[in-house]
DNA sequence: CTGTTAGCGCGTTCAT
DNA sequence: ATGAACGCGCTAACAG
């Protein structure tokens, strides 16, 4: 800066004005220093720019994993909305590990961005609320953290595992397996809720529900068990649209057909879940929206320093396609 | 960490020296010092000390876009091996748009990132190698830019091509039809030219070849005219597992069996290419190792100061499932 | 082993 | 409309 001011004949505080668009700058030496500039190829330092201002134009996006469309959809949504407002965002896996959780949120710290979006944290209420202090700005994406000023935004999965549930009643089913996913999903228990409260007596028996890894290895294998074990199960309400997968693919190793003798369901509508076959019948999930929508709490929070823990709800929806007409 | 040093009875020389763990302090000194950091929650700022030393431990990533399946594993692996190594990453999606490509490398350059890697530039020659100046380190990902110092990571697309035409021919295979993708695409016309090499005549039919946009929707519109106007065709090599998957939807549509009427080959072997019906034939791109390599040459740079412009080509590898015994 | 001096590149404040 | 002085938090290079 200190070389386009002498080029320029001014002094760096001309140039870092011109740089800024401030106002009180006369338009004969704010073009003079511009040409300089521009031929120079000159790039201000926005890491000086931070120390001076306290702010780095940076934010963190941290997710479990960036390659699951899961969280690569929100992830893309979230930095297409910071780049319209000229951020640029750290991506950091976990990779499901609590401690990798903390390491990137304190490097995170360290670089000091100007706020951070926290997807799936599989920190415990007091880890994770000492792992935000020191965090400016937060926003929480299918996590609760009560008594805390971050944002947080939510998928309303309970309305979906009613959706799904209600769906296979209304078609006649009368005896409903479920592949619940990890047992200690959140996201999962809050599905397993949104089935219950559309049964009769609020309560399903337990034998019809195994837990299973969220993937398609953990439908095959679970899946084809439970089914073994309980013959009579007519339709499989999946964890997600990975275990449908699993589960439809146990279904044709023991000869039955989807959806005539199984119908299967999955949850999250991913890419994925149309392109199967049978087609999935599924449960959007608008990840896109929920990235954006984090994003836009983040930025407003540190846009109005406003502190208010304000707290956005995701609706789902049902998708009906083939595996479970 | 004046508090720090002022707590410590120290001077913020030591702590720096605490901080950065150089050995020349007493290990009573060390200890001291490390208790209050620990206390009171110091997280030194990296940011300062980029100022100070001319170097952030960050690094930029762009792609064209995060979400897309075949950039999300690259990402991740790179992501993976920077954070062994201490560096926070940038993610930055460019949409396919050549402008906001500019205007992202041009913010790293502000951010004063250490390194940038950059995938499937859509930038001619010279812009790209204007914009690359300015970046101390760069490592070109599926782009070739002569005489320049950043390091390559390619996938052979040429003998994936050539592997997947093999297998069709030595299937029996006459009358061949290619799903070539877009027509600017580097790897498409990588990928036709390695079909080509293994044809006797080293040319194929155009009149069995056709350009499509490389999504499910573009194999079903395209690859259905195609098997429409040349009803001959009894095997088809797509672009990408997506265009394959259109095109076996297409199949179906005309009452085509996959894969006895109709032989169809994939390409990238993308999660979905093992679970769709039929599964895919197609051709393996360690994506993952694409990803570290890229990474492990870029750090490699950094450390080294070494400018040579190495290049690394990864060979992909055939897979054979149902869609084309 | 520990501290002092100087400066990284920029923005804020207040004069001119 | 322009500029000088100062400080942001840290480290490199010495000095003690």
């Amino acid at each position: 800066m200190a070389d386009i001011a002498r080029k320029a004949g001014v002094s760096v505080m001309t140039v870092s004005k011109v740089v800024n668009n401030k106002d009180d700058i006369s338009q004969a030496t704010r073009e003079r220093v511009q040409t300089i500039i521009e031929k120079t190829g000159y790039r201000p330092s926005h890491i000086a720019r931070g120390l001076a201002t306290n702010r780095t134009g940076t934010l963190g996006v941290v997710v479990p994993d960036n390659a699951n469309p899961f969280f690569s959809e929100i992830t893309r949504a979230a930095e297409h909305l910071a780049y319209a407002e000229g951020y640029n965002i750290f991506l950091c896996n976990t990779s499901e590990d609590a401690e990798r959780e903390l390491t990137v949120l304190r490097s995170l710290e360290e670089k000091r961005v100007d706020g951070i979006i926290l997807c799936s944290s599989r920190l415990d209420d007091a880890e994770l609320r000492a792992a935000l202090t020191g965090h400016p700005h937060t926003v929480l994406v299918n996590r609760r953290l009560d008594d805390h000023n971050s944002a947080t935004v939510m998928v309303d999965d309970i309305a979906g595992g009613a959706a799904t549930m209600r769906h296979v009643l209304q078609a006649g089913h009368q005896v409903i397996g479920m592949l619940a996913g990890p047992e200690f999903s959140f996201s999962g228990s809050q599905r397993l809720k949104g089935h219950r409260t559309v049964l009769e007596d609020g309560r399903y028996p337990l034998e019809w529900m195994a837990h299973c890894s969220p993937t398609v290895q953990g439908g095959y294998e679970v899946g084809g068990r439970l089914l073994t074990q309980q013959p009579n199960i007519s339709a499989l309400l999946c964890f997600n649209d990975l275990v449908a997968v699993g589960a439809i693919l146990a279904c044709k190793e023991l000869n039955l057909a989807v959806p005539q003798d199984v119908a299967v369901a999955g949850y999250d509508d991913i890419p994925l879940a149309a392109l199967v076959t049978p087609s999935l019948t599924t449960c959007h999930v608008p990840l896109d929206e929920t990235g954006h929508e984090a994003m836009r709490l983040l930025l407003h929070q540190i846009k109005d320093e406003q502190t208010a823990g304000e707290i956005s709800i995701i609706q789902p929806q049902l998708v009906i396609r083939k595996s479970a007409p």
